[in-house]
DNA sequence: CATGAATGAGCCTTCATTCAT
DNA sequence: TATGAATGAAGGCTCATTCAT
């Protein structure tokens, strides 16, 4: 009697719209990309899309929503054998260099956008705040558990490593968001990292 | 013959717009921001703002050209008569502290949404290009000239260095753009100058 | 995947759709017309209409062409197995006293005023050359023939009594855009036919 | 103690305003004539017209009236001492020739967008009927005589030989209106002298 | 009187959403 | 459920006219 199937089939379905629907608000921004380019890149009609979302703003909050899950998701995942502040920084990098340039730039593009539009709508700030902590807390942790265990210096301000962890990543993304040679970008990256561990490191490090 | 109105005051209303275009701009985002809104935030009717500008958009575009230019030129004008590389370090961080977080987070909120709209508007690219090159010119050679004084160690990348230097400044601001405590802010530039000088710097410092 | 609606439905809304904008516009003029008149007229709303036309202007081109088109081609099918030109001539000038007067006006009307517009619009006095040429080409046939057939003086000069055939209907039609008996317009049809037959007939006739 | 210079000077002014609103709006058109560009035009500010006319419609219906003024007016005095119908005719044809096409085309396209326009002003169609009526009355006038002088054939419909005569010239008129030579136009002229005298001739002639 | 900046009603067009089929 | 034609509110821009200087 349960329709599995069919809740499957729904599932699927939801997902390749939400996919479409990403491809257009990256390609043209939310606001700039009308009903009708998502239908037409999707193939389908304009009506059934409203049987999975309620409006173009709902199809919008639940990707983000989506990929924001993701990305703490598999942070928190990958991160649950891995000991030492140190590794774990090194591993950040690592994950963060393995990331194509185009894929960095879409979800760079996809997230300042989103942050800016929910900045905006009362109703989507603390959705906003609640990730944002997440990520915050993710490399707290790390900077914490390094002054524990002897790896980050004993004067280390760990809100502030957290905060320029993140202004560090977030902030060369930006720097390649328009253009800029993806050797470059890995070449910062790594130069990022040698910055991130003698600021956090012991002096003789 | 003469004009009714001098130049003076026909250049000072059209700052007036500007400003008034800007707080709605800032408040709502730019595709968000009707006319009518902005109209209504200075007290004037809708036609008169087309006796200074040809659209929306074109406000939009010599907002942002202003603005840029006006932080391109102070920059230069202040680095005129100052030595060391080091200095010019400390010296714009200092420059970032002095600016309130208020104003920090409007111009951080109207570049972004202005760089996500121009990177989609072919003819609009290429401007954007340019100011962002004359940002990373300036910085780089604050570090060309910091290895010829060896201030900076002689392995430095200067480009790696300049990158670096935006993303921090940038990326610090990002994650305050939604919230947080302006002493915090200021904390994490402190840090984040003891960082790059860290970076920059010979082993010794 | 089969449309909702047949092709067939489109092309007759299409068409009415035409047809209120023709109402519209002979009643008003063009730019007079509002899009709310031609759909309050038809009982639509305002987008539908954009589903057919992609603009106010668009509407009024294909009408003209449509228009144009079927008068070419009703001529060029009447001609078909007409012979002589003398019967030509008498049967255009039976057509055009089988118009209702009503029907000249509103045509007139629609042409002169579209003449005008399109006269000033670069992309459209071509089509509008086009139209003409055929119609002048119609009838020049027509005094050729005359002439080798013997029908016509062989001093007639066919260009000349090309114009003076149109110049004479439209100058008619002209006259009576405003007001006028219809009985007066036949009559005097009548009489210029006789007019226009005296004119390139040979001086026996 | 009378303003006479002052009103002379209103009155060149008046007429100047005129003369450059003609220009433009038989470039434009009336409705695509914008206040601006009539200024624009004349070199003169735009509330200065306002103090000559109404409103940009009260300069329409001030030329219009002006240009039928002079031209009924003018055909008026020149028949005061010209005798029989047939030099009548010629004389009105050698007039029509002796106005070059350009010329013939700026009047044609201004009173047939006068017309259009009017006939929907119920407030104007008088006075258009008013002038139309003197044209007519014109040749009514000639063809009469014509008759009982004998130079018009006795079974003559005077009324239908002013219908065709005004006709033929408005219609010939019509087919110049956007291209055709100059040379043409002449001729067809003289062709349409013929084919009129022919017609109200007597069968002899 | 002249000037031209300001006014604001008006209009074409867009597009998210609905709903009859 | 799917379709896509229809809806209609909304918004950017125009331009005849006014009026303070």
């Amino acid at each position: 009697m349960s329709p599995k199937v069919s809740d499957a089939y729904k599932e699927e379905k939801r997902a390749a719209i939400l996919e479409g629907a990403l491809h257009c608000f990256t390609e043209k921004g939310f606001q700039a990309t009308k009903v009708e380019d998502i239908v037409r890149h999707l193939g389908m009609s304009k009506g059934a899309i409203y049987g999975y979302f309620a409006s173009k703003e709902d199809m919008y909050i639940q990707m983000s929503n989506g990929r924001m899950d993701a990305m703490v998701q598999s942070l928190h995942e990958q991160f649950k054998n891995m000991p030492g502040a140190t590794d774990r920084i090194r591993f950040l990098f690592g994950r963060f260099r393995n990331q194509s340039l185009d894929e960095i730039r879409k979800w760079m593009t996809f997230h300042l956008e989103f942050m800016l539009y929910a900045s905006r709508q009362p109703a989507l700030v603390d959705t906003l705040a609640a990730y944002s902590n997440k990520a915050i807390q993710l490399l707290r942790e790390i900077f914490e558990e390094g002054k524990r265990t002897g790896e980050c210096r004993q004067d280390l301000d760990e809100n502030a490593a957290t905060y320029l962890f993140w202004a560090v990543r977030d902030g060369l993304a930006l720097q390649f968001l328009l253009d800029g040679e993806a050797a470059d970008y890995g070449r910062y990256l790594n130069e990022a990292e040698q910055m991130v561990l003698r600021y956090i490191g012991n002096a003789s490090s």
